[in-house]
DNA sequence: CAAATAGTGTCTCTAAGACATTATTAG
DNA sequence: CTAATAATGTCTTAGAGACACTATTTG
C-alpha cells in the first residue's frame, strides 16, 4: 500500500475512526533547588480529579505554536514573554488505547523556563501548579511515561548543550549554574572543578564585568555575573558522573 | 483552555477539522560504502512522480507499529523479520499547510538496517529503491526535512551508542564498522585509533573467536570476528572529528 | 573573630590522535 | 616478490576529577 492510496482512503471519514492530535507539554523549572513540573487538575472524566501535563487540541496552528499557546495559557504568561523559556519537541505519544474516548496522538513537548510565579494567579488554570519531580502524583493517561521521557531528555541536554542557562536569569554567577545542575542530575557537583569547566568552554558563558551587590547569605566573596555566550553545542561536554548501570 | 474541553470540542466534527495522522520512515542502509535511504516514487497527485519517503495511514495500531507495517511493506520484508533492523521515533511534522490536501500530522522514524536487496523484486512498491543519501532527487512534502533530521540523528547516535552494528551483519570485523562510522560520518576514520577505541569500550563489540575466511581482497591478513556486545550506550564515546563551525 | 564561598593551582589518570611498527595475506 | 591491511605500540596533549589553597565576604 503506497502513501497515496492511504490518504485517499483518510478521505472517507468511515475507513477510518476519527483521530484527534493534542500537544501536552512538561514545563520545567527550578524553584528552592528543586526541579518542579508544570501540572494542572483535571476537572472531568476520565481520570477527574488526577493531574495531568498541561495540554490541549491542535489548532489551525504549527505544533510549537499550540505548545507555546497551552504553556502561555497555563503559565498566566502572555504569549509574546515566552521569548526566554527554551520550547523543543520531545515525542509523540500515540498508543490507541491511551485515552479511552477516542483515538488520541499527542505530540509532547519540552520546555525549560526560569524560576515563574505560581499559576494560580492569572488565566484560567483554575488548578495548576508547579511539583517537584521526585515527588509527582500518579497521573492521567500516560502522562507519567511523557515526563519521565522529559526529564530523561533535560538530562541528557545539559551534558551537550547551553541550556542550563535557560532555568536562570538573563545574568547569573556560576554557582546559580551549578545548582541548574545539580537539581536536574540531583547530584552534587564539584564547585571548583565545575567552576573551572564551565570556563574552559567556549561559548558557554561570558563575563558581564560585574559581580554581585552582595556576597553569599552565610558569607563569602561577591560572584562574577555571566549571560549565555553563542554556543549552541558545548565542546568539550559537560558529561554526568557515569553509573555503570546506566550503562547496559 | 483545559485539555478536558479541547477534548470535548473535539467531538464535534465541524468544531475543527479533520486531521490525519500518518508515518513515514527514513529507513537508512549501507551499500557500496555509501549510505543510502529507501525512497518510493509517488504515482499520483499531489507531487506525482516525485520520490517520497515511506510511510502512510496509522490504522489500528501502536505508531511503531504502523512504521513497522510501512517498512515491512516497501522493503519486501516479512515483519517478522525485521527483528534486526533498529527502528526508533524521529519527529512529528504538523505544519498545517505540509499536505495542500488536508492537515496531516506525520510521525517520522528512524530505521538502521544491513544492507538489503533492493525492493522492486516482491511486494507492491513499484518503484521503490535504495539512493546515495548525497545524492537525492528533490523529495514530496516536507520530506527533505525530514531526512535531514534523520541523518543528523543518526550520525549523533553513532557517537554515543552501538547502534553503528545495526548496519552490519550479525558477525563483522572492525573494519566493517569502521566502514560504517566513514559512510554515516562522511569521513575517513585513522584504522589503527578506530581499531583500539572500538575494543576499549566496555560492551561495544565482544570476540566471537574465529577469522574471516580470506584476507582482503588486496591482500592483508584475516580479521577477527566480532558481535554486538550488550552496552546500550558507549563510554566513552566515539566523538566525531569536531567541525567548530558545527558548534555556533 | 569563625564560617562560608568564589576562584585558582596542582597533581594524577584517562583518553584522543598522530604516527610508527610488525605480522599476515592476495596476487 | 610487492602492496595492502589487521593489529599493536609509542608519544604527546587535552581534559576530568580529587584535593589544596587563597581571598573575600557575612554575621
Amino acid at each position: 500500500m503506497t502513501a497515496e492510496s492511504d490518504f485517499l482512503e483518510a478521505y472517507d471519514p468511515r475507513a477510518f475512526p476519527a483521530t484527534a492530535v493534542t500537544v501536552d507539554v512538561v514545563a520545567l523549572t527550578i524553584r528552592d533547588g528543586r526541579l518542579h513540573v508544570l501540572l494542572v487538575e483535571r476537572g472531568e472524566h476520565p481520570y477527574a480529579g488526577r493531574n495531568a501535563l498541561p495540554g490541549g487540541f491542535v489548532r489551525q496552528e504549527t505544533l510549537e505554536e499550540a505548545a507555546k499557546r497551552e504553556l502561555a495559557e497555563e503559565t498566566g504568561l502572555r504569549p509574546e514573554n515566552l521569548g526566554r523559556i527554551h520550547l523543543e519537541q520531545l515525542a509523540t505519544f500515540g498508543d490507541p488505547d491511551r485515552d479511552p474516548r477516542m483515538r488520541v496522538v499527542s505530540v509532547a513537548y519540552l520546555a525549560f523556563a526560569p524560576s515563574l510565579p505560581d499559576p494560580r494567579s492569572g488565566g484560567d488554570a483554575s488548578a495548576a501548579g508547579w511539583f517537584p519531580v521526585d515527588d509527582v502524583p500518579e497521573l492521567a493517561f500516560d502522562h507519567g511515561d511523557i515526563l519521565a521521557a522529559g526529564l530523561e531528555r533535560a538530562r541528557s541536554k545539559l551534558e551537550y548543550t547551553p541550556l542550563a542557562t535557560a532555568f536562570v536569569g538573563a545574568e547569573f554567577t556560576i554557582a546559580e549554574l551549578r545548582a541548574v545542575y545539580a537539581a536536574v542530575w540531583d547530584e552534587e557537583l564539584h564547585a571548583g572543578n565545575f567552576h573551572r569547566k564551565v570556563l574552559s568552554v567556549p561559548g558557554f558563558v561570558e563575563s558581564v564585568g560585574a559581580t554581585t551587590e552582595r556576597g553569599g547569605e552565610r558569607g563569602g566573596p561577591r560572584a562574577r555575573l555571566y549571560r549565555a555566550g553563542d554556543a549552541r553545542l558545548l565542546h568539550p561536554a559537560l558529561l554526568r558522573p557515569t553509573r555503570e548501570d546506566d550503562v547496559r
